[in-house]
DNA sequence: GGCGGGTAGGTGATGCGTCATGTATCGTTC
DNA sequence: GAACGATACATGACGCATCACCTACCCGCC
């Protein structure tokens, strides 16, 4: 090991499940993502912004409310709408009540898109994650990761 | 929602704990970055290639043997080996028995930099993860995350 | 009416990660 | 010993994410 013995390293459980949950994250997101660009050429960022705007009563969407509802920094989405309306999955609608908003709008090829990745993202999910646990460790891990999730923030740096 | 009946969405046990686990994750990651960023200049995964470089007996490592440890690509190593060499954290070395070869071996500032960096990044794994569990907690999410990762990639696609 | 601070959003630089491809070398087989 | 397929690594292009910074606009106030 590399650090000084002062700070106490984590134990055997530990260790091996820190490895484990680092591992199991990359190639969960990477699988659900190669899974959804073969089947409808949607990454997973691409995916959630479309779930947003296809979800959205209007059919457009504040650039600011999207960052909310992502829990994305405004300029995250401000990059990756960019990206989108290259490929014209949206579009951008100028916002008469405040001459510095933006609306953002699933297109038709969107709105095929995600119809397309959605059934296959539900599978995959629930194959890659559900079937594999009971309901019981479902409720558990939901209340762990709630417990994990209020503590950032608090105490940092 | 935006997708058809006929796929079964999740129920609200496992919709909450799936998007509280995809926050996590994401939080987790960042903070543990940025933290490590702050006190030492190092991203998380330069100190995870340096974290193989420091405790290689010989002091080097092939490439191949590096994307092995960290189950990497081989691509990705080159790359980020590349950008580390640049900050001058470690340094290549040709291999004499293969002349196809590569050493990766860390340099002195690489050295300082994880000796600096360690103590506040186990600390850090300490405070946002284990103080919160019991120790059956972390016994069940090793256990289960490892079942979830033993599943990827069977019957994928 | 014009000043000042906050807000909405965009942009450029840079690091990270993957994919497709390229090049040199190795080992084996004939 | 030449040819061929496999291996080791590099590279270029691209998408993703963050940070620092910019512009434009809104609103409240003097």
């Amino acid at each position: 090991m590399a650090e000084p013995n002062e700070t106490p390293w984590l134990n055997d459980d530990e260790q091996r499940m820190w490895r484990e949950w680092l591992h199991l994250d990359a190639e969960l997101l990477a699988t659900l993502n190669r899974e959804m660009q073969a089947e409808a050429g949607l990454s997973n960022p691409d995916y959630q912004v479309l779930a947003v705007l296809s979800e959205s009563p209007e059919g457009r969407v504040r650039i600011s409310d999207l960052a909310a509802s992502l829990q994305w920094e405004r300029s995250r989405v401000s990059h990756h709408v960019a990206r989108m309306e290259k490929r014209e999955l949206v579009s951008r609608l100028e916002c008469p009540d405040d001459g510095r908003g933006a609306f953002v709008r699933i297109t038709g090829t969107g709105q095929t898109a995600i119809e397309r990745a959605a059934p296959g993202h539900v599978r995959a999910v629930r194959r890659l994650v559900f079937d594999a646990l009971t309901p019981e460790e479902v409720a558990r891990l939901g209340e762990i990761f709630h417990r994990l999730r209020s503590r950032i923030g608090l105490s940092a740096e």
